[in-house]
DNA sequence: TCTGGGGTCCTAGGACCC
DNA sequence: TCTGGGGTCCTAGGACCC
């Protein structure tokens, strides 16, 4: 019965974003700097997606509606994402941290879970190879981390959100409760916003309150998810590091610059769309059989209709006749769109095109 | 505040089969 | 004529993550 205590870690790198630009452009250093949506003078659409810490100190966050950014810091230096560099430097940045590791899970762009149970024999130990994680990732990319090690991967979590930027934070699998009890439920993980504005409303506005509070009230509430909230509140979580397999869906959207009437013009885009999905489905040699278009009203109402072919295919004239028939009958004349989407899922790989490598 | 784009997972109802 | 229980697949919506 008796289980091996494990150690992770959790890494999560400083404002990935606007770090990565400022170390190509050494003249930004000093400066707010924010990557998102173009600004257009304050009278853009979407949001910002990193700040920098000068910008941050202006009230700029991520998530942030791009209008109300430029608002708070027009004085920033607005940048467009680039993706392909921010996938390269990172992809490098995984490849230092999985070293280091038993298991790995990569987790989004910037950040890492990593299992080093059977390499560290206590949190001394750990604490040793985090400090040469951080050391090895500013020697070779100059960039800077955080980082949470704990007893499981939700401790681990809230520990490298704890010290920030360049921080490292500790808690051992006795202390992890009492460190969680005072933070705000917000901070732990899968609890969103409409999650605390419920727990909130139950009067649990910390985790210590959500730790102290009926868990079967809470499954009454929230299901399974409730069990599961409770269980994190004292500082349990079972889940294991795992390198995660295949994607499972591929998608692309966009937002039109304005609202859209005209049906054409949403069919050319979702075309555009169709091509862009398939083109990356190709590069990644799959067969898809289930299309789903997503719309979006300019009152921001949003749908998603979906088809499940007969067949597995890759053609984009098959995506893009589905596509077309499912977004169909909401091309109404009287409601402009906002946005469009398709996604494809239910892959099987393909066979090898050895000829074509 | 006026809300991007890329994903994952869960729920719930209905169809269909044994 | 009325009625099980279980399993799988599909669809739509929603919450959450970065």
């Amino acid at each position: 019965m008796s289980e091996k205590k494990r150690i992770i870690l959790h890494i999560d790198m400083d404002h990935f974003y606007t770090a990565v630009e400022e170390r190509e452009h050494p003249e930004y250093k000093g400066k707010p700097v924010v990557v998102g949506a173009d600004p257009k003078q304050g009278k853009g659409r979407g949001v910002v997606s990193t700040s920098n810490y000068e910008a941050r100190k202006a009230g700029v966050r991520s998530g942030m509606p791009i209008s109300r950014a430029w608002k708070l810091c027009p004085g920033a230096v607005y940048l467009p994402p680039n993706f392909p560099l921010y996938i390269e430097v990172s992809l490098r940045i995984m490849d230092i941290v999985r070293k280091y590791a038993d298991k790995f899970e990569r987790w989004g762009i910037d950040e890492a879970f990593l299992d080093i149970t059977a390499r560290a024999k206590d949190y001394t130990e750990a604490e040793t190879i985090a400090k040469q994680i951080k050391q090895e990732i500013l020697e070779k990319e100059r960039l800077t981390c955080s980082i949470g090690v704990g007893p499981n991967k939700l401790v681990a979590k809230v520990a490298s959100d704890y010290q920030k930027p360049d921080g490292l934070t500790i808690v051992r699998d006795d202390e992890a409760e009492r460190f969680l009890a005072p933070l705000p439920v917000r901070k732990l993980l899968w609890v969103g916003r409409k999650t605390e504005e419920k727990l909130k409303a139950l009067g649990i506005n910390t985790i210590g309150d959500l730790a102290h509070y009926d868990p079967s009230v809470l499954a009454e509430n929230f299901g399974v998810m409730g069990t599961q909230m409770h269980l994190m509140a004292r500082g349990i979580d079972r889940s294991e590091v795992e390198q995660r397999t295949g994607v499972k869906s591929i998608s692309h959207e966009t937002t039109f610059e304005e609202d859209i009437k005209d049906a054409e013009t949403v069919l050319k885009a979702l075309n555009t769309l169709s091509e862009e999905v398939t083109k990356e489905t190709l590069s990644q040699n799959l067969f898809f059989k289930t299309v789903t278009v997503k719309v979006r009203y300019e009152n921001f109402e949003t749908h998603t209709r979906s088809k499940t072919l007969q067949f597995m295919t890759n053609r984009t004239q098959d995506l893009q006749k589905t596509a077309r028939e499912l977004l169909q009958p909401y091309l109404r004349s009287d409601r402009k769109v906002r946005l469009i989407g398709v996604r494809v899922s239910s892959f099987i790989k393909g066979e090898k095109q050895t000829t074509l490598l």
